[in-house]
DNA sequence: TTGAGTCACGAAAACGTAATAGTGTTGAAA
DNA sequence: TTTCAACACTATTACGTTTTCGTGACTCAA
């Protein structure tokens, strides 16, 4: 077992100074070239590479990006970690996650241990209890002592930093748009509790496409669901009780749900009952039906993070604009089988 | 802005020595009560917190485990990651994660970035491109360098190290027999291509069930699929030209488009075709009808991946046993309704 | 009064690197 | 012969810590 060698062992081993040896491999030509030569051909021999650790104390920056999200076992957080993480890499940038699991105290500790010089810059999506609660201050914090922050999916407007989202409200109303024009009449949203900033947003496209085709909005069309383990009877009241034709679900396990009950009571999709998903992922493509969805690119979005990200990294600091900008993530509509 | 303050700022400011200081916050009694109890107030009040880089530098141990996997957006790696991240996140390290997209290539890169300083130890899962060339030099090499590596799923008998995985021979044994248990006879077997290390094992199992219930193994109802996408054809011919009456898949993926294609061509899961998939992820929970898996622990995976790592980690390099060990994590069933 | 011993603190080295600022030797121009 | 520049290196500092080894002042006993 050999330890890495450095620059002292390989300077004391052809006793130049340590200099020589750095700058003879930096092909500084302040150094004589039979000895640049030598230091280089050492130095290849026993494949030197320089500690980066001891590089990032003295340039005071590690090259390495903080993600952290609520949750990794998740279709839409582990594509976005996948298109930042492509992004990262083409610039030399690795990634250091940490998950949240959707707990404050976990956030705050996370951003904590990461900021005391571990890494260059964050990117993170809000964890439910931290938008529940609003307590940011350990992201402005951060933000104070100089590191920027770029913030996906679950953002908030009380923290000033760049920001990649998707036009929540505008994809809901086209969804909805999108059933009203094939006849659908009476359309149910499956949301989420209030605080999650996006499922909020969502809610608001639905009601503003249903009032602007001149439907009523009804308020007993909407359910919130806190527990998805649990929600099954919720969704088969309002199946049986409503009378509905159609179903928004603002993600895919809860439109699986509420196609699997809908089967049950002996509805058919997308015959009796039409439904459209948030969020591709795998489960609407593999499901039976295969769901419509809202498509949101998480590649898209990690690409567009991480270069935000990058870029305000690799500018140089002093003539930081601080003119922090909210990129949209367009969004399309996948048809598939559960409506039609 | 105001960057964090460091030792020597508060030194000047208090205008003691850094000595004095950083004994000052650890507590030291070689310092007296009043000096101490001036520096940790002051430097509470300016929420002082050492620097992990150069605290990285100066113990040689960053508290970092790197994680190489071949992909992210998957629902068994991301699990697995989830399992490290948990006790490693107990144990104060914190993660760096590095795709190889099953790259030999990029493989070789990341750990090469990686292990120059920036982690103490790997867990690593090997690229699909890796076990078909069988070249391990990076691995070796970083093994060599008295880096302790830990290897998942994806292993191979070519370098010691430690290793978790499950025994797939035996737990695809388990799933066929439970087959021919309700009566199946004519069971078929979905893989993969041969050099990935998992798929070899699980066909062995299967033709091992076969075999020990005196069923002929009839090399014409395994089918290695290279391309998920364009694989519904072969299973297409295999449905209905060998008229089998159950199908092992090695994960969940097949298994579903076996379903579907079944479904099309008129045949009924499970009455007519019964389903098992290794690897038990969401598309399985979710499907319909649901299907029975080989349940395979991610979180399990992850969670002894990461202790034997640390424990490597933290125990005096000295005393370096270096007998390693192959932990095996038990699989089970999870019957669902894809068998009967 | 001297010596030892405690107290409270400081200086310096070390981790590994890169860059700035020296330094000694040589050769050539004045 | 002096002076100056070029050359080829080396010393040093800095990044932020921790820790070992000092050291000066003081106390107390002999």
């Amino acid at each position: 077992m050999k330890r890495k060698i450095t620059l002292k062992q390989i300077a004391k081993e052809l006793d130049v100074s340590i200099s020589t040896v750095s700058k003879s491999l930096r092909n500084s030509l302040e150094i004589g070239e039979e000895t640049r030569l030598k230091v280089q051909a050492f130095a290849k021999f026993y494949n030197y590479k320089p500690n980066n650790i001891a590089l990032s104390l003295k340039n005071r920056k590690t090259k390495a990006i903080g993600i952290i999200i609520p949750e990794i076992v998740h279709h839409f957080f582990s594509t976005v970690i996948n298109g930042i993480e492509q992004v990262a890499n083409e610039h030399g940038y690795s990634v250091i996650i940490c998950l949240s699991d959707d707990s404050f105290d976990k956030e705050v500790l996370n951003m904590e241990m990461l900021a005391n010089g571990s890494i260059d810059g964050f990117i993170m999506s809000l964890s439910k209890e931290t938008q529940f609660r609003g307590d940011f201050h350990h992201i402005s914090e951060v933000i104070n002592q100089g590191m920027p922050v770029v913030m996906f999916d679950r953002v908030t407007n009380d923290i000033l930093c760049d920001k990649v989202i998707i036009d929540d409200k505008h994809a809901a109303y086209e969804a909805v748009q999108s059933l009203i024009n094939k006849g659908r009449k009476k359309i149910a949203l499956v949301t989420t509790v209030d605080y999650v900033s996006v499922g909020k947003l969502r809610t608001d496209g639905y009601i503003k496409a249903l009032l602007d085709n001149g439907i009523p909005f009804n308020e007993n069309l909407i359910i919130k669901i806190e527990d998805i383990d649990t929600c099954e009877i919720t969704i088969g009241k309002l199946l049986e009780d409503k009378a509905i034709d159609a179903v928004f679900a603002v993600n895919e396990l809860f439109a699986v749900t509420i196609i699997k009950t809908a089967n049950k009571i002996g509805l058919n999709v997308p015959k009796d009952l039409a439904v459209i998903a948030f969020t591709d992922g795998i489960i609407s493509k593999y499901s039976t039906p295969t769901i419509t969805t809202v498509s949101q690119s998480g590649i898209k979005m990690g690409n567009k993070a991480a270069k935000m990200l990058i870029e305000r990294l690799e500018t140089e600091e002093d003539e930081e604009d601080e003119n922090y900008k909210t990129e949209v993530i367009e969004t399309h509509l996948i048809e598939r089988e559960s409506t039609n």
